[in-house]
RNA sequence: GGGCGAUUAGCUCAGUCGGCUAGAGCACCUGCCUUACAAGCAGGGGGUCAGUGGUUCAAGUCCACUAUCGCCCA
């Protein structure tokens, strides 16, 4: 057999030679370069559809969620492109403040050098080193996926431009009102020293493990009297200033405006009344620490008190504690605190109890609250702007609208200030000894003229806070670039529903405020990747699975390597489920089986479980599928030798072929429709219908007979028409799998030309990437009538099928039949000579004669009932009567069963009378056939009980 | 405590406006190395649509309650 490609598909030697070639033509390229000058004449005419990359952290690695996120805008920019749009996708990174920050100490720790010896200017330096040689990993790895970004046009957050914007963001809201500065509790990670906002923060549902403990309090001038205190956080109660009881509470009416002890210390601290207390909680009374609890700091500043800071910025305590804690880090000054109390019998009980925990997004440590001195964003009125202009957005599915407004309409100020080096520092410069403020886009004059008497901020602006103007900000916002003018706003985001807070609101009101405009009509929120078992991946958990494992396979080593370095309780067991599911690691499945199976998987609902085999179960199936496929069509095209063709295809084309080209319409609408709507629920099966039950298991089994007929018109249009459809194919399924697609389509158009097969079909564009996508049309009457009289030739051919495999005849056993139309639809079937030989050939029977009535055929057949034509069967050397009266009892149970319950329906007048008419007509029609097909078994069922 | 969502075959999921005998893929069972593909082909079995009640001629679908699970916010 000669083989034009081979029968294996190599996508790893493939993949990286297709990228390069559509790189060095161009092909991600929107119309317009970022400089103005027009590319594509045609394209900069057309309407543009354009998508700003969710910018990964500059410090991340590709993981599932990146994959699927990425997989679906690179789908949707490839389709609209194919579409004719001017397609634009913007990639960049994010400097990720926080997260970059940690990686560049650890990596100077590593080299014992100190970050905060080296100081800011020097620190920074080595983080834009690190950038430089690190940072783009993960683009790298969108390339590996095949994502079609436009690259000249790559930005990151730190970059010139960018920092320009954040910049005049920050100016604009600060001179209206809506940045400001105040002293609040915020947020603090003690790891990373620095305030978070409260989005930053995440809470564990149900708390965390501790406990709480009752503190006696003894009050000032009672002998034996004690005020018991629950608390959490007994390292705190060097930082009270009070107990506070509900003023109603009867238990401590007399104690109210008395003193009691501060345990532990020489302090006296009053007792107050507020009914923040909840008399339920504990004893009932409260310690009021107002530096280290935000809901304290409220019941302080109500009673005028100053609030004592306990602890330094590593949550260490500090001088204001007695001697003894101090320098303790703040759970060994639990310890030794509650050591102590119980010592001084101050201890009454310790209880287990669940403690509601904050913990930094980022460092995973437990969250202190800190009193400081922060930058905010008023957030009130911007809410309220995104809300009331909510109707020019279109969020999909739809239920996330309704997590977003419950977000917008409990909104709070959000806390931007940062105490870290790396990010974009805030333009705002303190005179040194009036204290006045200056916040300006560039450094003001004032500052360049007298440097020494004034200094700027030393606190850093939330990456959230530059994120949120990317979509402008790529496009050169603040300036009103040619990009600009084009691009913006957007059209769709595509994203996860983890930053719809984060992110995609910030984004919202920073657009609508600066540019009247949302910054994109459509957010598309993909579903959450979980693992096998429903738990979200994470590398300490160890079960995450990477893209480039499925992508270029693994090693067992490899496969465990994440386990190993995870050390998760259940270790053993999951190394042997490696062992034992993997035994010779995981076999590359290619970008376009990776990108297929996630799609194929991407439902409505909120999350999507993967295991590593269903990259090979689902996606590297498929991917070997329409390989043979082709493999099989260039076979037949290579063997082709005479390019003589005919000059018009379309006038020799057979029913089979007309009825693909029904199912391609068909698919390639319904592929359209959901593409539009951003529903990718079902894409996945509409292409398993169309290339693997359509065109593989009947179209090209079909087509087999006409292909090695001695006929040429009859064998040229075959092939004619199965390359032509295996070119729709292709076109349909290039923005999923665009590696193979254009892979086979290079070949496509090759072996084509050679012989002669377009006709008037030849593909316009050499690279599928370019090539249009097949339109959308409904088909014509006649089109679907044909497609009507196939599916009753499939219903015919699965009937006798069926038989065969329930009286095991095999293949090589050629079988008789003979049919009777019992009505219009089978007639026109069977008396269409292609159709007629196309039943014999795929039900593999030796003869198939159509007869005028039953007398016709010979005695002892086995009769199959179709609604428009019975069936029989010559097996007589086979037929066992006992079984067949078996299955035909049973299929006359079944239809009784049916029967009596539609003449249920039927003989209940409410629904005569009530239901549509056309379902009645429809019920009364199902009822006499099954009537007729009822008395017909009943009948060969008698027949064969005498034989 | 407040909000959002889910529950359909062994598993993962479809099921539109309420109207065919509730579908698909995987897994399973049976037969087949049929000249593209055994990583394949053909066929088959398998479901009290979480439960209860309601609306309706008609409920997997709409409403209410209950149960279980997941996520978000405090």
């Amino acid at each position: 057999m000669s083989e034009v490609i081979p029968p294996r598909y190599n996508f790893s030697e493939i993949e990286e030679q297709i990228y390069q070639k559509w790189l060095d033509q161009g092909c991600f390229n929107a119309a317009l370069s970022p400089d103005g000058t027009v590319l594509d004449e045609e394209r900069a005419k057309a309407e543009t559809y354009t998508i700003a990359i969710p910018p990964p952290n500059v410090t991340g690695r590709l993981h599932m969620g990146h994959a699927l996120n990425n997989t679906i805008q690179d789908m949707l920019i490839r389709y609209k492109r194919m579409c004719g749009y001017d397609a634009l996708w913007i990639p960049g990174t994010d400097h990720a403040g926080i997260a970059t920050q940690t990686v560049v100490k650890k990596m100077l720790d590593q080299q014992g050098i100190d970050y905060r010896e080296i100081g800011r200017e020097k620190f920074v330096e080595y983080v834009w080193e690190w950038k430089e040689k690190y940072g783009n990993v993960i683009l790298d790895q969108l390339r590996k996926m095949g994502c079609s970004c436009n690259w000249e046009r790559t930005r990151f957050t730190m970059d010139e431009g960018l920092s320009r914007a954040v910049n005049r963001s920050f100016k604009k809201l600060y001179d209206e009102g809506l940045i400001y500065q105040g002293t609040r509790i915020v947020n603090w990670c003690p790891v990373d020293r620095t305030a978070l906002s409260d989005d930053e923060v995440e809470t564990k549902e149900g708390g965390e493990s501790g406990h709480l403990w009752h503190i006696k309090y003894p009050v000032v001038g009672a002998e034996d009297e004690y005020l018991i205190v629950a608390t959490t956080r007994p390292e705190t109660l060097f930082g009270d200033v009070a107990v506070a009881v509900h003023p109603e509470d009867e238990r401590y009416q007399k104690y109210i405006g008395q003193k009691v002890k501060l345990p532990l210390t020489d302090r006296e601290i009053p007792v107050i009344a507020d009914d923040y207390v909840d008399k339920a909680f504990g004893t009932g009374c409260l310690k009021i620490t107002p530096a280290h609890d935000p809901n304290d700091f409220e019941v302080g500043n109500r009673h005028n008190f100053e609030p004592i800071n306990v602890m330094n910025e590593d949550a260490t305590m500090n001088d204001e504690v007695p001697e003894a804690y101090r320098g303790l880090d703040r759970y060994k000054c639990r310890r030794e605190a509650v050591k102590h109390l119980k010592e001084q019998e101050l201890l009454d009980k310790e209880q287990k109890y669940k403690v509601p925990l904050g913990r930094s997004y980022r460092s995973k440590e437990v969250i202190e609250y800190r009193l400081s001195k922060q930058w905010f964003v008023k957030m009130d009125s911007l809410a309220k702007m995104a809300l009331e202009r909510h109707s020019e957005l279109n969020i999909q599915p739809e239920r996330w609208n309704k997590v977003y407004f419950h977000w917008l309409n409990n909104i709070r100020d959000w806390c931007i200030s940062r105490q870290i080096w790396w990010g974009h520092r805030i333009p705002a410069w303190y005179h040194k000894e009036t204290g006045e403020v200056l916040v300006s886009e560039e450094t003001p004059q004032q500052v360049l003229d007298n440097p020494d008497v004034w200094r700027q901020e030393e606190d850093v602006l939330d990456t959230w806070f530059s994120s949120a103007l990317w979509p402008m900000s790529t496009l050169g916002w603040p300036e009103h670039s040619s990009d600009f003018k084009r691009y913006f706003p957007t059209t769709t985001l595509s994203t996860a529903k983890d930053i719809i807070f984060f992110w995609v609101a910030r984004m919202n009101f920073s657009a609508l405020k600066f540019e009247d405009a949302f910054p994109y009509k459509n957010v598309y929120i993909h579903p959450t990747i979980l693992d096998a078992k429903g738990e979200t991946m994470s590398k300490s958990k160890g079960n995450g699975i990477d893209p480039l494992v499925v992508i270029d396979g693994a090693t067992i080593d490899d496969l465990k390597k994440p386990v190993n370095e995870a050390r998760p309780s259940d270790m053993k067991k999951r190394l042997k489920e490696i062992e034992k599911n993997f035994p010779d690691g995981f076999e590359a499945a290619g970008a376009d089986a990776m990108r297929y199976t996630l799609l194929h998987q991407c439902s409505t609902g909120q999350e999507i479980r993967l295991s590593l085999n269903i990259f090979y179960d689902i996606g590297r199936r498929f991917m070997t599928k329409l390989w043979n496929a082709a493999r099989f069509i260039f076979m037949y095209i290579d063997q082709e030798k005479d390019n003589n063709s005919p000059e018009d295809f379309a006038a020799h084309l057979s029913d089979e072929d007309l009825w693909m080209q029904g199912k391609i319409q068909l698919a390639t609408n319904k592929l359209r429709e959901n593409l539009d709507k951003y529903d990718f629920s079902h894409l996945g099966e509409i292409y398993y219908q169309l290339i693997w039950s359509d065109f593989c298991d009947w179209y090209v089994e079909l087509c087999k007979a006409r292909l090695t007929s001695e006929d040429d018109v009859q064998r040229k249009t075959a092939l004619h028409s199965l390359i032509t459809a295996f070119a729709d194919i292709l076109r349909l399924f290039h923005p999923i799998a665009p590696f193979i697609t254009e892979e086979l389509w290079n070949k496509l158009i090759e072996v084509g030309d050679k012989s002669n097969l377009w006709g008037s079909k030849r593909p316009e564009s050499p690279l599928l990437v370019m090539e249009k996508f097949p339109e959308s049309q409904e088909p014509e009457d006649s089109l679907q009538a044909i497609i009507a009289k196939f599916n009753k030739l499939q219903d015919i051919v699965t009937l006798v099928r069926t038989l065969r495999a329930d009286y095991t005849i095999k293949p090589a056993q050629k079988i008789r039949a003979y049919i009777l139309a019992k009505n219009e639809l089978a007639q026109s079937l069977l008396s269409d000579k292609e159709s007629h030989r196309s039943i014999i050939r795929l039900a593999n029977l030796d003869s198939l004669e159509i007869i005028e009535n039953e007398s016709a055929k010979p005695q002892k057949t086995v009769t199959l009932l179709d609604s428009s034509c019975e069936v029989y069967v010559d097996i007589h050397e086979f037929v066992d009567v006992d079984k067949e009266l078996e299955r035909l009892q049973k299929e006359i149970q079944q239809v009784e069963k049916y029967i009596a319950s539609i003449s249920k329906k039927l003989d209940n007048r409410n629904f005569v009378e009530r239901a549509k008419p056309e379902i009645v007509a429809a019920e009364r029609a199902k009822a006499q056939e099954n009537q007729e097909k009822l008395e017909k078994l009943k009948h060969l069922h008698k027949q064969f009980a005498n034989f």
